[in-house]
DNA sequence: TACTGGCCACCAAAC
DNA sequence: GTGGCCAGTA
């Protein structure tokens, strides 16, 4: 017990002994929560508490293992491992599989991620004849998913709807939620409604009576943990509610300071209710920061200043003054860019730091691009969460749809995905008519299959491929119980031809789809060796509530990236903050609304208050946005800022603009080529827009050239008529010139390959 | 039925 | 600058 109390401060002491009851802990940024909760958690195991009887309820399941991994330091592993320790989602969604008949569903339901969802909703519009153009099929997505969070029911919805196109939405929610259960499928929103649905046994066909399932739990979970609770939304809110009905040992932690999820449905209200919903409620709170030094910590207490609603809090730390915060000013996003990989090689040299002592934050995904540029072109390695994320990309998904369809064989968004892939002859017109034809029937997708010979409209021949299609899928799903997981893919993967086809295509981009799903498979793989009691359905859980962060690699030496949301509960030694442009930090839509500003202010002390030693803002004049350059001036939140007398202003850090040599401008945008491929997580150098081109068949262009030399010759030499060689498609001949500069496209005719189109840029032809 | 070029909307953050 | 959708054509 002494080892559990032991390097406590005595807030932390306080907290971890006494939080009986309902019990709120405020805690500000670095002051040590997750140190509480492991403690508190040890604690409890340590005081006779069985570890099943814990529930702890944290905002990533990277942070669950952490925290699993901290707690078997200090108690029995063996113990450790029984915690239900996950985030909302992974929890209630195993706590769901156990009651699913409960509920109307199978325990093998299907997650669908956001784009399986959109998908539905454009089937359902596409059935009541709503058109797309009219009402943006996301916009209806995220209303939906708004009033799931909300608990607003369809029926409740139609009740409210007064505008237009609150009423088209209130005609498509209740048909996609029909369509999901029909698929057997959940979307992300309903692993906590169908949880509500569960204890208020809602809608269920074969509840066993009112409340059980419910005291059940109320019983099991003796302590109920919750993290981030500044970011719980209200469904989340309405199952913590009820689980603590009974014996109200709750703890939540929290810092309404940095609540930065109102967008998806979070409510500061809950943690600035918390006394109102429990009066005898204690209160904790822990104000000494141990992350960052005085000037990052008096920066970030300036700013959030600004903000009106808080709870009233004395962050201080003992750590030393450091360097002022430092507010650079750059010309545009490429000088930003540089100014930033200038910025981490000069600290790395001075203050002997690593490239993974380093985070790149920024506001929004796109802004990703040009600082990935810079670094490769510096060679410097990095790794970016989130953006293309494994498990999203086009051809894992294709796989993944095989294996879900093989669990469930109702989900109707994996059998629409790969019913014709690879094409199988099975196309849209006759695909509208089998959906047609369940709509008609009441049944699902699949089950209208079977009955393909009654279908009207289909052709035998088309009919037949469909058997051929439903009998691949059923061969499989018999040998899921014979075979191992993995070996029954690869079977599977193998049958379908999806690697030969890729194969066969061999454009550089179709091998590394290749490629990805050879990792795919050794992945799955390696879960199966891994994990104890794995199956498949196991396996496309995890895979479905894998967060961004959760695949950030620590072990890899590298500058992160990431937006600033994904960066919350993490640290790093030095943190740059890019983009503090009006409009886009603070986010152009966000200008509007007080609430929102002071959501995007929270954001920023989010992003400040990761940084240990050091942090650097930046700010560009003019931006690249939208394919056009626009002026921009410095972020509101600069002045703000600077009011606390811990920064400094650095201007005119990198280039001055643009007197552009073109020549001078092109070298040095391929001279990363001239430096080795650098690690990169995620993305290759292949960009997004080429992988759709290429993914179309539409595009032609395999290899980037490997030195600028190269780009010289190949951009100024070639000329119509000229016989060229190509390192993949081999000699040919050049029919065409079009285009110039970065713009330049050449016709030519391969020998062996035929007639290609080729952008000079990657092309790297040489001349015979 | 498959593929392509062209047009258009878009880009705020994510389990 | 990117990604999705659609209509025209082989």
């Amino acid at each position: 017990m002494s080892k559990i109390l032991a390097g406590l401060n005595p807030a932390q002491m306080e907290a971890v002994r006494n939080a009986n009851g309902p019990t709120m802990i405020v805690a500000g940024a670095g002051s040590g929560k997750t140190r509480v909760l492991t403690h508190r958690i040890a604690y409890l195991l340590e005081t006779g508490v069985r570890p099943w009887e814990i529930l702890s309820l944290t905002f990533t399941n990277k942070a669950a293992k952490e925290m699993k991994e901290r707690i078997s330091k200090m108690v029995d592993p063996e113990v450790a491992k029984d915690l239900w320790m996950g985030t909302f989602h992974s929890v209630f969604s195993r706590i769901l599989r156990r009651h699913a008949t409960e509920i109307g569903y199978t325990s093998s339901f299907t997650i669908y991620d956001s784009d399986d969802s959109l998908s539905a909703i454009k089937q359902v519009m596409n059935a009541l004849s709503i058109s797309k153009d009219q009402y943006n099929p996301n916009a209806v997505r995220s209303r939906i998913s708004n009033a799931k969070n909300q608990l607003v029911y369809p029926d409740e919805y139609a009740k409210l709807a007064r505008d237009l196109f609150s009423s088209q939405v209130a005609r498509i929610y209740p048909d996609y939620v029909r369509a999901l259960t029909m698929s057997n499928a959940m979307d992300f929103d309903d692993l906590l409604l169908k949880t509500i649905d569960l204890f208020d046994h809602r809608s269920n066909p074969n509840n066993p009576g009112p409340g059980e399932v419910l005291a059940y739990y109320q019983n099991k979970f003796k302590f109920i943990l919750v993290d981030e609770y500044q970011d719980t939304n209200r469904a989340q809110y309405a199952i913590i509610k009820r689980l603590a009905g009974k014996l109200k040992n709750l703890t939540v932690v929290g810092d309404d300071a940095q609540s930065i999820y109102a967008f998806r449905g979070a409510d500061i209200a809950n943690i600035l209710d918390f006394q109102k919903d429990y009066p005898e409620a204690k209160v904790f709170r822990l104000e000494q920061n141990y992350r960052s030094t005085k000037n990052i910590l008096a920066v970030a207490g300036e700013l959030i200043k600004n903000n009106k609603d808080q709870i009233e809090k004395n962050l201080f730390t003992e750590n030393m003054a450091g360097d002022p915060v430092r507010i650079i000013e750059c010309v545009d996003e490429r000088d930003e860019a540089s100014a930033i990989v200038r910025m981490i090689e000069d600290e790395t040299r001075k203050e002997k730091l690593d490239l993974r002592d380093f985070a790149i934050l920024y506001r929004t995904n796109a802004q990703s691009r040009a600082i990935e540029d810079a670094l490769r072109r510096q060679g410097m390695a990095y790794t970016i969460v989130g953006g293309t994320a494994f498990y999203r990309r086009k051809e894992i998904k294709d796989v993944l749809a095989y294996v879900r369809l093989l669990v469930n064989s109702s989900d109707t968004e994996s059998l629409l995905r790969v019913i014709n892939y690879p094409a199988r002859g099975i196309g849209s017109t006759t695909m509208e008519h089998v959906a047609a034809y369940a709509r008609e029937h009441q049944i699902g997708m699949m089950s209208a299959l079977e009955g393909i010979d009654f279908i009207t409209g289909v052709q035998a021949r088309t009919a037949a491929k469909i058997k051929e299609f439903a009998k691949l899928i059923g061969k499989y799903a018999k040998l899921k119980e014979m075979m191992s997981p993995s070996e029954l893919l690869r079977a599977m993967i193998d049958e379908t031809g999806i690697l030969q086809e890729l194969k066969l295509e061999n454009t550089m981009e179709s091998l590394a789809r290749r490629e990805n799903i050879q990792e795919f498979l050794s992945a799955v793989t390696d879960y199966f060796h891994e994990t104890t009691d794995a199956t498949l359905e196991s396996f496309l859980e995890e895979v479905s509530l894998v967060s961004e962060v959760d695949q950030v690699d620590g072990t890899k030496n590298a500058v992160t990236l990431m937006t600033l949301h994904a960066a919350k509960g993490l640290e790093f030694q030095v943190v740059c903050i890019a983009g503090l442009e009006d409009g886009l930090f603070p986010s152009q839509p966000a200008g509007q609304e007080p609430r929102d500003l002071e959501e995007e202010r929270r954001l920023f002390y989010v992003g400040i208050t990761r940084a240990m030693k050091k942090c650097y803002v930046f700010y560009a004049l003019q931006r690249l946005r939208f394919g056009e350059t626009v002026r921009m001036r410095p972020s509101r939140f600069i002045e703000e800022i600077e009011a606390s007398g811990s920064t400094e202003r650095i201007t005119s850090f990198g280039t001055k603009p643009k007197a552009r040599d073109p020549f001078a401008d092109r070298a040095n945008e391929y001279s990363h080529l001239l430096a080795g491929t650098p690690v990169v997580n995620g993305r290759t150098f292949t960009s997004k827009r080429r992988e759709h081109a290429a993914g179309r068949g539409r595009s032609i262009d395999t290899e980037f050239p490997s030195s600028y030399s190269q780009i010289e010759e190949s951009e100024m030499g070639v000329r119509k008529g000229m016989r060229v060689v190509h390192e993949t498609f081999g000699e040919g001949r050049v029919l065409e010139v079009a285009g110039r500069g970065e713009k330049a496209k050449a016709t030519v005719e391969f020998a062996k390959f035929g007639r290609k189109n080729l952008m000079l840029k990657f092309a790297n032809l040489r001349a015979l």
